[in-house]
DNA sequence: AAGGGGTGTCGAAGCGCTTCGACTAGGGTA
DNA sequence: TACCCTAGTCGAAGCGCTTCGACACCCCTT
C-alpha cells in the first residue's frame, strides 16, 4: 500500500504538504499542488481511512439503523436506505448498516468506539428506548420519525397526522360519509410506531371534524386475513364507501378482495392509499394516494446530519406536508337514498 | 472519551497489558485480568475503532454491495442483507453498505483505503465488470451469485440451473407436457444476470430431456404487463398446464390474472414458483415453490469471508441444492384427450 | 546451589495521517 | 532602506491502539 510519505517523496515535498493539497485546508502554490496531484495519480494513492479517522477524529461514516422487523414494508425502507447512501456519498461519507435488533447498545457501541460520527435512526416508536441513548451520545443524530418527547433531537418525517386527515378531507369532499382506515398489522400499532399512530390520530380527528363515520382497523398481510378483515368491516358497516389504506403489501390482494366481495373500485368504493407512488401507479385501477417521499426525507436526513457535523444548526422537527394525487381509484360518492340523508 | 491509558492507570498496569486482556493474545494472570476487567467496566471503556484498525491493520468491517436496480426483488435482497449483518455481528464485524451504482470504483475505494477488510458482492452478472477488480483486490471477497469465469473467486449461490430443472421434472412427473417459465423483467436478462440466465438454462435443458414443451417469457411488474404476457402466452400455447414463475412481485397479480382468464389453480394450471417461502405461503392457494434460502446463503457468505480472513480456505464455488416444497398450487395434469396423446 | 524454562508484565516503537507552530522568501509599505 | 505581512512550506507531535522484544520472577530440575 502506498502511503502519504511515498507521495511526498515522489513529489519532493513534505508529507504535510500532501495532506494540505488533499484537504485544501491551507493555500498551496499552483505549481506544488499540481506536482502533488500528479504524484497521487501516478502512484494510485488512497489515504488510509483509519489513519485519517484517528488523526482527524472523523471517520466519515454514518450509521444507518434500519428496522428489519415484522410488519414493516421493506421496499419503502430500501428507498430510504438508497437515498441515504446516495446522499451520504455525495458528501463523501459512507454508511454503516445496523439492524434495529442491536437495540440501544448497538448505538452506543458504534458511537463510543468512534466507528461512525453521526447516526440516522429509522422506525421510531412513540416511546422509543433508543431516544434517551441518542440524547446522551457525543455525536449528532437524525431520526426518521419522531417520538412523543422529541426534546433535544432532530427529527424528520412525513406529517402523518396531516396525511390521515388529508385522506378524510379528500373523501369527504367527494361526498363520502362513511369511511374506514385499513391500517398496518396490529403488531405495528402495539409497539406504538409513530407513523401508524399518527395517521390514526389524523384520520379520527378529521372524521370527527367533518362529521363523517371513521372506522379504524388493523390488517395483517396474508390474503385470508385481508379477506376476513374487509368482509367483516363491510358486514358491520355496509354503508362504507371510502377506504384509506396504510399498508402497502396488502394493496394488490385488497383490490382482488373487493372484487370478490362485489365492490367495484371506484364506483362502489373509493380508495386512497398512503404509499409510494410507484406502487399506486402499478395497480389497476391506479390508486389515488398520498405518497411517501422516501428519497426526499432520506436525503434531507443526511443533509441535516452533515450540517450538524459542520457545526450548523437545523430545525428540531421537520414535517413534510403530505401530497395527495388523485388517480383512478376514487370518485364522487354514489348517489344515496335520501331517506337516510 | 476514555482511552486504554486511562484504563491502565485505573488498574495500575501498562496499556499493553490492558490490550492483552482484551484480545487474549497473551496469558495474563487471573488477578490482573479481573482487575483490568473491573476497570474497563468502571470507566465504560470502548476501544477506539480507528486506532485499533490502524495498529492492527484490521477494520473489522465488511463491505456489502447491494443492487438497488430495476427488476430486482427488494424483500429478498433485504433477507440477504439481514442475514449478512446478523452473521457479521456474530463474528464481531460490522457492515458497510454500498450500492451497486458505485460500480468497480466503489470497491476499489473502500478496499484500498482499508475502510473494510473484506467484501460481499451481490447480484453478479455473467460478465460482471467488478469481477476483474475483485480478483486484484488485496483482500478476500465472496460473491453471492457467480460469473461465467469464476476463476480465483469464492462464490455462493442457489443452484438455479438445478432449480429450473427441478421445477420441470416435478411438473413433468405430474404428467404435464407443456410448460412455460414466466421469468423476470427483460432488463434482468439483458444485463445477463446469473440467476435468471441459469434458471432459463436449467428449464430448457430439462424440458428437452423430458421431451416436454418448454416456453420461456420474461414478464414486467405492472398488472397490465402481466395480463398481456399471460394472455398472449395462453393464446399461443393453449395446451400449457404448468407454469414456473421466477418473479416474486408478480405472483399476487398473476393469480388474479389466471382467474380472470378462467384458469383455475391448480385444476387447470399448476404453478411452481421460485421464491421465498413466506411469499409462497401467503398466497391463496399456497404456492408450491423452490425456496430461496437467503438466510443460509447470506450467513454462509460471511462465514466463508471470516474463514478467509483467518487464513483458512473455502470452496471456490458453493452451490446450494434447490428444495421444492409441494403446496396447493400444483397437481396432476388434467386428463387429456387421448387422440392427442 | 546453580541453572533452565515458563509465565506474566512492561516499555517502546510504530500504524498513516492531520494539524500546529515556525520558518523562509518575496513583495509591498513607509 | 528597513520593516512587516502574507503566502507557501516544513517538521514534529500526537491521535489510541497493537505488538514485539525484553525482563523479572518463580518453580522445578539436576
Amino acid at each position: 500500500m502506498v502511503t502519504i510519505a511515498d507521495v511526498a517523496r515522489h513529489a519532493g515535498v513534505a508529507a504535510s504538504t500532501v495532506s494540505y493539497v488533499l484537504s485544501g485546508k491551507r493555500t498551496i502554490s499552483t505549481d506544488t499542488r499540481e506536482r502533488v496531484q500528479r504524484s497521487v495519480q501516478a502512484l494510485g494513492y488512497r489515504p488510509n481511512a483509519s489513519a485519517r479517522a484517528l488523526a482527524s477524529q472523523r471517520s466519515n461514516v454514518l450509521a444507518l439503523v434500519i428496522p428489519l422487523r415484522t410488519g414493516m414494508h421493506v421496499p419503502v425502507m430500501m428507498q430510504f436506505a438508497a437515498a441515504i447512501v446516495t446522499t451520504a456519498r455525495r458528501y463523501d461519507h459512507d454508511v454503516l448498516l445496523l439492524t434495529a435488533d442491536e437495540g440501544p447498545d448497538g448505538l452506543e457501541r458504534v458511537a463510543q468506539s468512534s466507528l461512525v460520527d453521526a447516526l440516522v435512526v429509522m422506525d421510531i416508536e412513540l416511546d422509543d428506548e433508543r431516544v434517551p441513548v441518542l440524547r446522551e451520545l457525543p455525536m449528532p443524530s437524525v431520526l426518521i420519525g419522531y417520538p412523543d418527547d422529541a426534546d433535544g433531537l432532530t427529527c424528520i418525517d412525513l406529517d402523518f397526522v396531516a396525511a390521515g386527515a388529508h385522506c378524510v378531507d379528500y373523501l369527504a369532499d367527494l361526498g363520502h360519509r362513511s369511511l374506514a382506515l385499513l391500517g398496518t398489522p396490529s403488531a405495528v400499532y402495539e409497539r406504538q410506531t409513530g407513523f401508524a399512530q399518527r395517521t390514526l390520530t389524523g384520520f379520527a380527528e378529521a372524521a370527527e371534524r367533518r362529521g363523517v363515520v371513521g372506522i379504524e382497523t388493523p390488517c395483517e398481510h396474508t390474503f385470508d386475513a385481508i379477506l376476513h378483515t374487509v368482509r367483516q368491516l363491510l358486514d358491520e358497516h355496509p354503508d362504507i364507501t371510502g377506504l384509506v389504506v396504510q399498508n402497502e403489501p396488502i394493496i394488490g390482494p385488497l383490490l382482488d378482495v373487493l372484487r370478490r366481495l362485489g365492490r367495484r373500485v371506484p364506483e362502489d368504493m373509493s380508495l386512497v392509499a398512503i404509499c409510494a407512488d410507484d406502487v399506486a401507479e402499478r395497480q389497476v385501477p391506479q390508486l389515488s394516494s398520498v405518497s411517501i417521499p422516501a428519497e426526499r426525507i432520506g436525503g434531507q436526513a443526511v443533509e441535516s446530519l452533515i450540517t450538524k457535523l459542520d457545526g450548523g444548526s437545523v430545525p428540531a422537527l421537520t414535517l413534510v406536508p403530505p401530497a395527495l394525487t388523485a388517480r383512478e381509484s376514487s370518485c364522487q360518492a354514489p348517489h344515496r337514498d335520501l331517506t337516510t340523508a
